[in-house]
This record gives structure tokens, C-alpha cells and sequence, in this order.
RNA sequence: GCGCCCAUGGCUCAGCUGGAUAGAGCGCCAGACUACGAAUCUGGAUGUCGCAAGUUCGAAUCUUGCUGGGCGCACCA
């Protein structure tokens, strides 16, 4: 519908230039807002404004011109206004408006989906945490929004694939096998001092312990080096597994699994080191081989092998980047927690390099979350293993609730997750708010079928003129928007918007229903009124859907 | 010291990329179930959009400076 105004508008601008009624102006594309207050249409334009300083004229004359030549060929417009400094206001017509219902019907789970992306295919790469531990809930934020914007991508017809990078090449990995080795002799008697480096939470002791249930106590005296890595092996690989599950109970599946370790192979990583030496990107300087990411706007270059001869995780990333980029991703999407962001530049240098434009890279920040626990905050730290896992607050708040409380604000800001209040059941949670919106309503479907014998109406039966109390078109127009929400979010990769589409939706369903009743003795009333929260359900059902959020027939 | 992010009612946050009278939720006060689910609804109070300039028809939104907070600034990942 935004779309239309849009090209109406359009249209008649460029039928005024021609008609000489307006100097010749190039404009760039047609603004068409959805006012806040009602009084100001359903759709208004500053097309006029944009226009006054390039024509110089009157905005407000303009305005007019504009309108005077705005053509309807589909007779959708009951009228239109002139206000303020020259804003062109559009109101559709109430029939207009009612007809949409039909095409939420036809549509169902499809309504919101569009083809923006046009088949594009894009890679998301999320929580991709080091096996050295257990998710905890600071990744699952990460986790939530990742997921969700795969799910937002794909809904506009990008072809979305979610990869899971496996950190396990670097000496966090290292640190993991020497951690079991050392719980393991500790179980085995050995009396033991912990370095600051190691990994201490119990996981470690069941992965020691399970070694030694398997296989005894043979690596007691064994090389410690071959030991160290044989221990990294089965501790990443039993703590990757882990990590799959929670994911998966979270609600959060991988495409793909991608392993640092696999850039290596073939001896990659340097192949691709010397390639971009020939380039002049890399370069030696006192034995260490340097990138020339200050060329691309980082702020100094940084170090791709140290002295050592081993290459840093920043050299293993540029190969990561380019593997993505040769699977035919035209899109990459790399979701960090904020504390990275420093890392930025440095990676864009890094694709530039490669030859890619920056904006092929687009970078989330997920803020880190603030746990609380009542108001409290609770202390974490995954050295020393005190932290509240991701499998923890799934048992203790469930995984909607959870969900839901990740993604009520933008990604870039702090979120406080306070334990006590996602896993109430009352009003201070919203998302059972949106909830149970749906659960009313297939409850008034249930009690319309069962005790009054209605069978559920579709367009064709209903009379759509009959929606026409306040709320009525005000659930209507919130609906017809909900594609426009979605190409939002989609575009500006920003699931929180959803959740407040959401959440304006059930409150005007809420007060709706508070105030008319749905089933009466007046039939055709009843029929239209049913349908109307029939087209409701399904789009919080879609909307749900995206944010991977059950949608509850009873609660 | 340098860089990035943030600053909006008592609290937690939106604000559609520059629009019209700045909005929600929580909390607080007062009300609504012999009618489809009260996990709901109705009404009420609360603002120098951190401060100061600038850009223009128009600024919470863009620019600059300042204040206050978070985070980065490795031959860690």
C-alpha cells in the first residue's frame, strides 16, 4: 500500500514537470510516511517540502499543484489534505482497507513474505564461541539475534545459510586439553595447583573423569605435549556437542559447522598470505609479517605472523572471510558481542584486500547482556566457572520467554535479563502478552465452533463493510503494515522491531475484545468479526514464527 | 592519550534514517468479570530528548565542542 502511494505520487510529479506546472526537478525517491497522529491520513508525504528549495516555490503551493494532478486510477483515495508547511496527507478508502483481509487469506503463512532479496545468497555466522566451555547467557543473546535474522532474510527471499565458526586452532584450545590433563591427575591423586589460564568449571572434571572410565589412567605418564593435544581433541569435540544441543533446545540450528582448523589445510593460510604479499598488503618487517590495514582506515597495521612463524587469528580470519566470500556469498553477516567491535576496521582492510567492497561485510554488535537475578547482578566469569548457562536459563525461564526478552530491544544496547522477571507468568513479561492475544482468539474460535455450531467464515462469505468500528480499521491498517514492518526489519537487520509490531498488535486486539464482542446473536456481525481475528492470529502466528516463538492455542 | 558505542518521564526502552502535539511497558493511584480466557481492559500523574552552539522551512534524529557512562586500543581469540 506504501508502495502505491509511493508511485502515485510519483506519477503525478512527474506528470506536473511535464505539464510544466513545476520546474524541472530530479528527485531522488518519494518519501511516504505513516503519520502518527490519525488527523494527518493514512499516508503522508513531504514530497512537497523536498521539492519547495529546488523549485523555489511555495511548499505549499506545490502541494497542491501535486495533488491536483495525483491520478487514481484504482479508485483507492477518499480524499485528500493539505496541512502544515506543505504536507500532501492521503486517506484510503475504509472498503480499500477492509479488502486487504482477503489478501491476508489467500496469503496465510506466506503474508509478509516478499522477494526483496531476489535469491541473493547470504551467509550469517553467529555465536561461533571456542568448545572450551559451556554456552553461557551471554552468547544466547547472540545466538537469538543471528537466528532471527536468518529467519527475517529468508522471509524477504534471500537464500540464508547459518554457519557456526569452530575456534579451534588457537591456544584457548590449548589451555582446554591442559585443564583436563590436570583435573585428570588430580582425580587420579595427584595433588594440583591451577594456573590462572585454565578452565575450572565441573565439565571439565566429567570430561576427566570419562576419560579415565574409558581408558584409565595411561596418559598419567605420558608425554605431556601428545597428551595435551589428544585431551584438546575429545574436550572440543564432547563440549561442541554440548554446545549443539543447547543450541538446538534453544531453538537455534546451524547450516554448517566451520572449522578454523580446515583454513589450514594445504597449508592455506600462508598460501594466501603470500598471494597478498605479491598484492603489497602484506609485508615484513623485523621478521614479522605485517598487513597494511592502515591503508583501508584501520588505525595502525597489524601483525598476520608473529616472530614465532605462527600466523594470529586475524590471519586465519582474512582466509575465513575469503572462504565465505568464494562459496558465492554475495552477502556476509558476522554477528560479534560489542566488546569486538575494535576489530572492525580491521577486517573490513582485510576484505578490501581481497577485493571486496565493504559494504559486503556487515557487521552486528550484539551488547553484552547484564544478568540479574532479582535486581542483582550475577557475576560471571568462564575461567573460574561461575556462570549461569544458556542451558540453565532455558530450564529455569523456557525458551520463548527467553527469546523474546533477547530481542525487545535493539541489538546495540544493553540489555538487563533479570531471571526472576523472564520467568514470571504476569504482566510484567511481555511476551505472554503477544501469547496469549493468540490464545484468546483461537479460544473464541474454539467456543464459536464447538457451542454455537459456527463454521468458520471465509471472505467470500463475510461482509468486510461491517469492520468498520475504530479498532476495527485501526487492526486492520496495523495488519495490512505488518509486510512494511517486516521489509523494515529485514533491511535495517533489526529484529526488535517485530517484537513492538507485536506488541502494539495484541494491545489493540486486547482492547478490541475488552470492548465488542466477537460472537453475538447478529450473524453476519459474527461472521466478519471472526474472520477479522482469524486474519489476526495469522499474522502473529508469522510474526512469531520469525522470532522462533511458540504460538499457544491455550495457555 | 586515541578510537567506537550510548545518554529520551521514577525504572527499562522505542522513535520508521530530517517531519506535524516526543511514544510504549513497568511501577504508582482510581476503576471494570452473573457476557467469547482478568496472563486482559479503562482512566490519571510524570519530559529543558545530558549541556551549548551550528546546518534549514523543520533537529531527539545531521555537524562541532563539552560533560558523564560503557567498551576497545596484543606478535589473545
Amino acid at each position: 500500500m506504501k508502495n502505491k502511494i509511493s508511485v502515485l505520487i510519483e506519477k503525478a510529479v512527474n506528470s506536473c514537470v511535464q505539464q510544466k506546472l513545476l520546474g524541472a526537478v530530479d528527485l531522488p525517491y518519494i518519501e511516504v510516511e505513516v503519520p502518527a497522529n490519525h488527523d494527518h491520513g493514512d499516508y503522508a508525504s513531504n514530497v512537497a517540502l523536498i521539492l519547495a528549495a529546488q523549485a523555489k516555490q511555495n511548499p505549499r503551493k506545490i502541494a497542491q499543484i501535486i495533488q491536483e494532478n495525483l491520478a487514481d486510477p484504482e479508485n483507492i483515495i477518499a480524499r485528500t489534505q493539505i496541512a502544515g508547511p506543505g504536507f500532501l496527507n492521503i486517506f484510503i478508502k475504509e472498503n480499500i482497507w477492509q479488502q486487504t483481509l482477503q489478501f491476508i487469506e489467500e496469503k496465510k503463512e506466506n503474508f509478509g513474505r516478499s522477494f526483496l532479496g531476489n535469491g541473493k545468497k547470504v551467509q550469517v555466522e553467529f555465536v561461533s564461541a571456542n568448545p572450551t566451555g559451556p554456552l553461557h547467557i551471554g552468547h544466547a543473546r547472540g545466538a537469538v539475534v543471528g537466528d532471527v535474522i536468518t529467519n527475517l532474510l529468508t522471509t524477504v527471499g534471500y537464500a540464508v545459510s547459518k554457519e557456526y565458526y569452530i575456534n579451534d586452532a588457537g591456544n584457548q584450545m590449548n589451555n582446554l586439553g591442559k585443564s583436563v590433563l590436570l583435573r585428570y591427575r588430580e582425580l587420579l591423586g595427584e595433588k594440583i595447583e591451577f594456573p590462572e589460564t585454565c578452565y575450572r568449571g565441573d565439565y571439565i572434571k566429567d570430561i576427566a573423569a570419562d576419560v579415565i572410565r574409558k581408558e584409565g589412567n595411561v596418559y598419567f605418564t605420558l608425554d605431556e605435549g601428545k597428551t595435551i593435544s589428544y585431551f584438546t581433541g575429545i574436550a572440543g569435540q564432547s563440549i561442541l556437542e554440548e554446545i549443539k544441543i543447547d543450541l538446538r533446545d534453544f531453538g537455534v540450528t546451524f547450516d554448517e559447522y566451520f572449522s578454523e582448523k580446515e583454513l589450514y589445510k594445504n597449508n592455506g593460510v600462508t598460501k594466501l598470505l603470500d598471494k597478498l604479499q605479491k598484492q603489497g598488503f602484506v609485508y615484513i618487517n623485523e621478521e614479522t609479517q605485517w598487513a597494511g590495514t592502515s591503508g583501508y582506515g584501520d588505525e595502525k597495521d597489524r601483525v598476520v605472523v608473529r616472530k614465532n612463524g605462527e600466523p594470529t587469528y586475524f590471519a586465519a580470519d582474512i582466509a575465513y572471510h575469503q572462504n565465505k566470500f568464494s562459496r558465492g556469498y554475495e552477502m556476509i553477516i558476522d554477528i560479534w558481542g560489542a566488546d569486538h567491535h575494535g576489530y572492525m576496521p580491521r577486517l573490513w582492510a582485510g576484505i578490501q584486500a581481497l577485493g571486496h567492497d565493504k559494504n559486503e561485510l556487515k557487521i552486528i554488535l550484539v551488547q553484552l547482556v547484564n544478568l540479574l537475578r532479582g535486581g542483582v547482578p550475577v557475576a560471571m566469569s568462564t575461567r573460574s566457572g561461575e556462570f549461569v548457562t544458556l542451558r540453565e536459563v532455558l530450564e529455569e525461564v523456557g525458551k520463548d520467554a527467553a527469546r523474546y526478552n533477547f530481542l525487545m530491544r535493539r541489538s546495540d544496547s544493553h540489555l538487563d535479563f533479570d531471571l526472576e522477571i523472564a520467568k514470571k507468568q504476569s504482566n510484567e513479561n511481555p511476551v505472554y502478552y503477544v501469547q496469549y492475544a493468540h490464545a484468546r482468539i483461537c479460544s473464541i474460535m474454539r467456543m464459536a465452533q464447538q457451542e454455537h455450531g459456527i463454521v468458520l467464515p471465509v471472505y467470500k462469505d463475510i461482509n468486510p463493510a461491517l469492520l468498520n468500528e475504530p479498532e476495527e480499521m485501526t487492526l486492520i491498517k496495523l495488519m495490512a503494515r505488518y509486510p512494511e514492518v517486516i521489509e523494515g526489519a529485514a533491511k535495517s537487520l533489526e529484529p526488535h522491531r517485530i517484537t513492538f509490531y507485536l506488541n502494539e498488535l495484541a494491545s489493540v486486539f486486547h482492547s478490541y475484545y475488552n470492548k465488542n464482542k466477537v460472537i453475538s446473536d447478529n450473524k453476519e456481525l459474527t461472521a466478519a468479526r471472526l474472520f477479522l481475528i482469524k486474519a489476526i492470529s495469522i499474522v502473529l502466528e508469522n510474526a512469531l514464527k520469525i522470532l522462533g516463538v511458540n504460538a499457544p492455542e491455550k495457555m
